[in-house]
DNA sequence: CTTGACTCTGTATTCGAGTACAGGGTTTAG
DNA sequence: CTAAACCCTGTACTCGAATACAGAGTCAAG
């Protein structure tokens, strides 16, 4: 509204961003952001005067990256890894494909697992469902549950909502 | 508990446990036992003279149920409740039962989600096998991220290390 | 009897991924 | 000009699921 308004910083491509707005775009809270950026996710940006972040709005990208690979399970520090490499210039994606190899087989593994407990628990639940109760026995979860034990390591995947 | 016999010893059963024997059979660390002591999971068991504890082998069917339950993705809490309830006895499961239902469509939900997750890495990584390179998209997930671009300055190692 | 292995309680620390202040400085709308 | 709304650094806390450690007691073998 002012006549010396920001848009007489808008130079060239991208108008600079301070940190609530960033937050704001990418959804991702202010507090997330510095703590990304003290981790290295982020790179420093650059400051005003008075000391105010200033970002570039292509760190919106990134953050959008940072999200994308967090939902498919990867760790911020495998994140920051994988940006690394890519900085470095070098054939990028080696390192980011052992990583989405493994996740791949980690995934495969542990849903196979789910479904098989799915089976049990959904077949214990019909089973009250049309009984209203199981021969005695714990809910036939806790005492009858016939799975062979699995040694697959109890490490959830990375998700806020589901948990 | 009227009659003094101890089932435990009849039932096939070895003989009474202190807690390192337990842990080796269970896979599951003394102080993890002690934990989930604490936490209401398994109960107090018995104790000697000088206070050792004193664990009847049915306790490591619990423990097994512990762990597929959490593989399968229940909180120590939900799994407590679960215990709770059966230990309640009466007309049992009812809350249980909620648990159940409710955890199968999380369930359900995390697998489908797995499905696509699994979907969009394993397209991206047979791309990279196939092309050995993706064009542009930073490993095919990264797409578009313009990591090069934005205003960084050389990493430099933070104390908190985030490897 | 004396090691050494085991156990006890209680408190502290770890890890990942943030959140929440406290105690300031700055910018901006009215 | 002033108050609200930002932003800064730095530290501490959260949560879940354990681990680790300190300092002390106990048990079995030699």
């Amino acid at each position: 509204m002012a006549l010396k308004s920001k848009k007489a910083l808008q130079i060239g491509s991208t108008a600079p961003l301070k940190i609530g707005e960033v937050a704001k775009h990418s959804g991702i809270g202010i507090e997330a952001l510095r703590f990304y950026e003290r981790g290295g996710l982020l790179g420093r940006p650059g400051r005003t005067e008075s000391g105010y972040r200033v970002y570039d709005a292509v760190v919106l990208k990134r953050l959008d990256f940072i999200k994308r690979a967090q939902v498919l399970g990867f760790s911020l520090s495998e994140i920051k890894r994988i940006i690394a490499d890519k900085q470095a210039g070098k054939s990028p994606c080696l390192e980011v494909r052992d990583i989405v190899r493994h996740r791949l087989e980690e995934l495969d593994e542990r849903m196979k697992e789910m479904r098989r407990y799915r089976r049990e628990l959904g077949g214990a639940l019909t089973k009250w469902e049309e009984t209203g109760e199981l021969d005695g026995h714990v809910c036939g979860l806790i005492e009858g549950t016939d799975i062979e034990h699995s040694n697959l390591t109890p490490r959830r995947l990375t998700k806020k909502k589901l948990n």
